[in-house]
DNA sequence: CTCTTTATCTCGTCT
DNA sequence: AGACGAGGTAAAGAG
């Protein structure tokens, strides 16, 4: 067997891992995937995650009946008893996914366009606002409000309205408790008109 | 091409994520795991990651050109324009990796040992010990003293010198700040010695 | 280079 | 089923 770049092997084997922590994989047929930037990983059937892993820049060395990849001050050993099948991928792309529609992307929006979402002249925008309850997605106090924003991606459902309470709770002070997102679920719309939350709707785009 | 339990496809095709976020995954030829948990994830020639996935229990759907995954408010849309090759695991092992050498592992040591390691009877012990500045690893109060211990299973450096001083700051009551683990630097050795924070040598096996 | 923050976090565990 | 926290978190971004 060639050390190519990448290859994709399903093989009876065992391995070993030393480093960050201690572990074993107990032998069994397991894919191996070594990348072309020097990362290797062992898939197990079940999982998204691999079972043992080593990242980019990993230095590997490829023996007939073992793996051996070193980094650091970590260390794993895959012992091959049986190849069942090796493959070296053609032209492998490394292209990355382009992401959008992110809750970080309308928080975006609602900063950009603050002067029209809230009342008063704005003092004071900040995001991920610390409170005992976990970071509150939007802290936005103006000349007029103070105003707790939870913005979600989806539709926005009693569970958002649920959250931002729990936030209100944890600031104690006076507040205007708003849900924002692209759309809002008759519940959490009839929730949100009798619990006095505010409804942002801001779109995609 | 027919639906097995799991495969693994080297393909040339494109995806479409949209659920949690939005994403497009441009065309190319990337590996497709689906696995026997219903879970699956299109890697790229890079990173350990996949570049699109879908958790188990996943609806999928296999078409001639392509494949669809459905899953709670979650779809992901894998167009195949060419499948260079198909291979369906045998046997494929679901064993989980057996880790050791953790923290919690030296924590469980710390607790067994306690009576050698704290001075006096002990009267509480108690993991994950929660304050507002995080859980404290262990907690051990004896009929002499408060004990605030933070444990790391590589050697203690600096840093965990600092994270339990900020523990004690938020425990506020008197108490002895502890650092454990397999071994200490030279600089963190110093750090204790000057700021009355106990080193406790605690070693795996 | 190290440090900090994010994530479609994943995944286990507990209530 | 939902909430919570750990992880060999991995990976991106900032300084």
């Amino acid at each position: 067997m060639k050390n190519s770049e990448s290859f994709l092997m399903f093989a009876d084997c065992s391995a070993v891992y030393d480093g960050r922590a201690r572990s074993t994989l107990a032998r069994g047929n397991y894919l191996i995937i070594k990348k072309t930037d020097g990362s290797i990983s062992i898939h197990g059937s079940t999982l998204i995650t691999p079972r043992n892993y080593m990242g980019a820049g990993t230095n590997i060395v490829i023996a007939p009946d073992n793996i051996i990849a070193n980094r650091k001050s970590e260390k794993l050993i895959i012992t091959i008893y049986d190849i069942l099948e090796c493959y070296y991928p053609y032209d492998w792309s490394d292209s990355k996914i382009e992401i959008s529609r992110t809750e970080a992307e309308l928080v975006d929006k609602l900063i950009a366009g603050a002067s029209t979402y809230f009342d008063g002249t704005i003092e004071l925008i900040e995001r991920e606002y610390r409170t005992d309850a976990g970071p509150i997605d939007l802290f936005v106090k103006t000349s007029t409000n103070t105003y707790l924003v939870e913005a979600k991606r989806a539709r926005i459902t009693l569970n958002a309205c649920y959250q931002i309470r729990r936030y209100m709770d944890a600031y104690g002070l006076d507040a205007i408790p708003c849900v924002a997102g692209p759309g809002i679920s008759d519940n959490a719309k009839k929730h949100c008109d009798s619990n006095s939350i505010l409804y942002i709707s801001v779109d995609f785009d």
